[in-house]
DNA sequence: CATAAATAATGAGTCATACTCAGCAAAACT
DNA sequence: AGTTTTGCTGAGTATGACTCATTATTTATG
């Protein structure tokens, strides 16, 4: 049957991948031999190349299975219709939670972005993770939560950038997450929120705006 | 004369270091072969393991020269006694320009972490470097500008982070140094001045309290 | 169902390259 | 000048990614 042996091949395509997901975790790319590889899937070595062209092109079909299943990961570890700023915790979390647990990989990932010489490449899957983030801030913007002048790229970077790092450090130093990680990050986000002073600055009482002045002040103050 | 031995040998291991640098920039980890290195550094191929042992060990010896001489650059960079705002301002710029002129080297230093199946190393060059930055902050928090309640490394990841996957994103897109991730990055930072309304609310004329209350407003909605 | 054709799997062999080491050269002592 | 010590060399070795002729399995055909 056509269908049963093409289910057996993918099986395969999946055993050889895992094997290596595995393998490149526990002893790195260089550290990982192909024949331990093949070993493990339970194929012979030269199996691998019908799948794969080389090394380096298995690295990078790990790498993406990774990637791919992250943004899965995400977009599950959101709740629909909460607000942003929920939503952009809800991401944060799973984000550094998964960078943690699976750093092995992560850290394997600037692997497959090299090919010899040729410049670090944007991986399609990691694009894709990304979008995940994107799509929140985009409706923040829409529904007027977030003011829109700063280019969502930068916004971006901050959120990526600052949880990658975090998660270097918690595991080079051995520690567990640490959630202080995350409220930082999004009291620093406060600042794309659009804040307006006119439902208090439009009363004239005296105490209506001291009020607001105290909110204001926790607000800025708050970290 | 003993002395003059000396100086050969360092010159020979100087030469050798910037040949692989040269290499490796240009054809990768991978791609470069330690024959071409042992060419460009005009010695033989096994002198080179008279001063690195492995292929990984000059490696390691490359990232470190990199992130040392950065690390010099830096405090160069840096105005001795202007604010902690203009000091990261300057830190911010030099660090951005260097990650984006030497790209190359810098997605490389990942490699020198990795040793087969350790887990990542905080590398001890680069612990030297982000002094740098953790030397502004202590300044500030002793002169009362920044405040203390936020771990020191916490705002370091987001500092070095947001810098790092920036000059990832500007490179790959081909883009030239964009100074706008800095003003976002240093207004995301204004968060953790010290900002009290002690001097406007000690005021209790409704003038002095608006007048306090736009000031605020101007600083929150900067961003 | 037998046979042929097509497709997939195998693993011994090839080849590139990081690394070694026996021998040689130069420098430093005496 | 001779002796010892230190540094250099590059042909040779070992390892591991990759190939390909052969074998096995599946599919197509009469």
């Amino acid at each position: 049957m056509a269908h049963t042996q093409r289910q057996r091949l993918e099986a395969r395509e999946e055993a050889i991948l895992i094997a290596a997901t595995t393998l490149f975790g526990e002893s790195g790319v260089d550290g990982a031999r192909m024949a331990e590889i093949a070993k493990r899937a339970a194929v012979a070595e030269g199996t691998i190349y019908l799948y794969y062209k080389t090394k380096h092109d298995l690295l990078e079909a790990v790498v993406d299975r990774f990637w791919r299943e992250l943004t899965a990961g995400a977009r599950q570890a959101i709740t629909p219709n909460e607000t942003v700023s929920t939503q952009l915790r809800e991401l944060a979390t799973y984000h550094l939670t998964s960078l943690i647990d699976d750093f092995k990989i992560v850290d394997i990932t600037s692997r497959a972005r090299q090919w010899h010489s040729k410049p670090s490449r944007e991986l399609p899957q990691i694009r894709e993770y990304v979008r995940v983030f994107d799509d929140i801030i985009q409706r923040g913007i829409h529904s007027g939560e977030l003011e829109a002048s700063t280019p969502i790229w930068q916004i971006r970077d901050v959120f990526y950038g600052t949880l990658e790092h975090s998660a270097r450090t918690l595991v080079i130093r051995n520690q567990p997450i640490d959630m202080g990680v995350i409220d930082n990050l999004l009291g620093l986000f406060d600042q794309y929120r659009v804040v307006s002073l006119n439902d208090a600055g439009a009363k004239d009482s005296k105490q209506a705006v001291l009020q607001a002045l105290e909110n204001i002040e926790k607000q800025v103050s708050r970290w």
